[in-house]
DNA sequence: AAAATAGTGTCTTTTAGACAATATGCG
DNA sequence: CGCATATTGTCTAAAAGACACTATTTT
């Protein structure tokens, strides 16, 4: 840095990558697109989608290539923002890699198709992981961590939530996008030790770390679990309560420019009930006051 | 990325450097440490500190020790975090750079030393930034908005505003520094479009843009604010109005958790006064409520 | 009618904010 | 004392939250 004569050799040479943690809500349950690698380091992991950066390409854009390569996922992402860059000397194996992570909120998403680096491409719960009955490649699990805790605030001060339901939706499906996002991440905020374990290096020249057989698989991702680690259908609840229906309409038609009428009523669910009233989002940026989750009891 | 076995020369290279945003609050004004580039590109201009990283140290090392050599500024950095990357194709005239940035609070900083790229480095109200008289090499007015923002939203709902402060300090003390970066960042806030141009290119073998005399300067920053802006000494105080200190002592005394009571008093400013009774921060990470500035008229 | 979901009303408790009053140092 | 700043008190308006009630659909 001390040479007019810039000579790019004379800089230490990174990758950059790419990757993306894509929240969706599917069957009431809080998701993210994983895939499996079909490359090593880490081949027959799950991992997160992502890829190298090209030269002539915006941090933005790798990240929206690389997961319609991966995944063929495109416009289906309503929201993407950065979430941070991740660094530690050999959290890639095979040289100096830098990746820059990218969050993601999507609705109504296809079943994504493998390709490129993936092999299998899947809509993973977040409680999945979140028990410890997945574990991530590199440093992946750190980064949903940070993209779970982002994506809490993020819903609390701005619309984002309402980008998990439909163009047109009810009060309704936006509480329980809510409601979902609150529960099934109440184990990463309430004892951050949950499947956290220190980042370690990978060994170098590592093959297939399981006998997983190459190819396109065909069998449930239960299949690829860890053994090691008990599955119990954990009913840990924990301290969440759901948000009340009443209140919460109210508050949210009266933050003033959130929602907007559109004069349109949904048709009722199979099991009856008063037709509710469909809504867009307005143009406001910053919900006041924000939304928070039921706090059970604030003990005095 | 098909390739099992890797080469790295087979990815594409880039440069990865940090840069940072180092708040501080001297003589009631907000605010960044500035250093003057000593080599092309740029040089001559106003830039954050930073440089590149070294493939065997991680992100925030990186940060942390080009802060001290380009400025001499090390421990007395109280909080740093990551504000996020910047990889725009051609921010770098030299190759493709992607720059890490990073954002953080000191307090009662020594006068900077040069070092390294920076033949100068100085304390530099925002205020200079906010209304143009200061434009910044690269993409760092974009980097520096963002890390206002940011600063905005951490200081609202965590007790790092103290971080402005000694260890030791009074509840007036924190609450004006509140109202400092309240005050000060108000531009940046308001009206997005201050000082806010579009990014461009640089041209390539650039050397001193200005006929700036070469070696270490010991002239005022004034000297070196860009001629063709009117540097008036805006009143544009805007719509900020400051906190009232009674309600204030109360909201922040109530977050349990936020301040802990020393016992001690300060001694009474040479204005006089009751001596206040000094704090240090507690243990809690996330203030509930928040603290919000006060909008003069919520135009209902 | 019964069940289910949407939406409104009402009451109580808590909080926010304006602003007055008191406390404690200094010259 | 008179000034300046810290701290507490008081009152009012607004908001949060619990929960009962009404409305509109399906079976």
């Amino acid at each position: 840095m001390t040479d007019p004569t810039h000579n790019p050799a004379d800089y230490p040479p990174f990758g950059v990558t790419v990757d993306l943690v894509v929240f969706s809500i599917i069957d009431k349950s809080l998701r993210i697109l994983l895939i499996q690698r079909d490359e090593p380091p880490f081949r027959g992991k799950w991992a997160l989608p992502g890829g190298f950066v090209h030269p002539d390409e915006n941090l933005e854009q790798a990240a929206r290539r690389e997961l319609a390569e991966e995944t063929s996922i495109g416009k289906e992402v309503g929201h993407l923002e950065q979430l941070g860059s991740y660094g530690e000397p050999g959290r890639d194996p095979r040289q100096p890699v830098v990746t820059v992570a990218y969050w993601g909120i999507a609705h109504d998403l296809p079943e994504p198709q493998g390709g490129g680096d993936a092999r299998y491409a899947e809509h993973v719960p977040v409680t999945e992981v979140a028990s410890g009955s997945i574990r991530l490649a590199f440093d992946h699990n750190e980064i949903l961590t940070d993209a779970i805790e982002r994506l809490h605030h993020k819903i609390s001060y701005t619309p984002l939530a309402a980008r998990f339901c439909a163009n047109e939706f009810t009060i309704s499906e936006l509480r329980s996008a809510y409601d979902t996002i609150w529960q099934d991440t109440s184990q990463f905020t309430e004892n951050q030790t949950v499947a956290q374990e220190p980042f370690e290096k990978p060994q170098l020249s590592l093959a297939a770390p399981q006998s997983v057989p190459p190819g396109k698989l065909d069998f449930p991702i239960h299949a690829l679990k860890q053994p090691n680690l008990k599955l119990v259908d954990q009913p840990k609840e924990l301290t969440y309560t759901k948000l009340d229906s009443g209140n919460f309409q109210r508050s949210v038609l009266q933050i003033n420019g959130f929602l907007q009428p559109t004069g349109k009523k949904s048709s009722p669910s199979t099991s009856g009930g008063r037709p509710a009233e469909l809504f867009t989002t307005g143009d406001l940026e910053e919900l006041t006051p924000p939304i928070h989750p039921k706090t059970p009891k604030p003990k005095k």
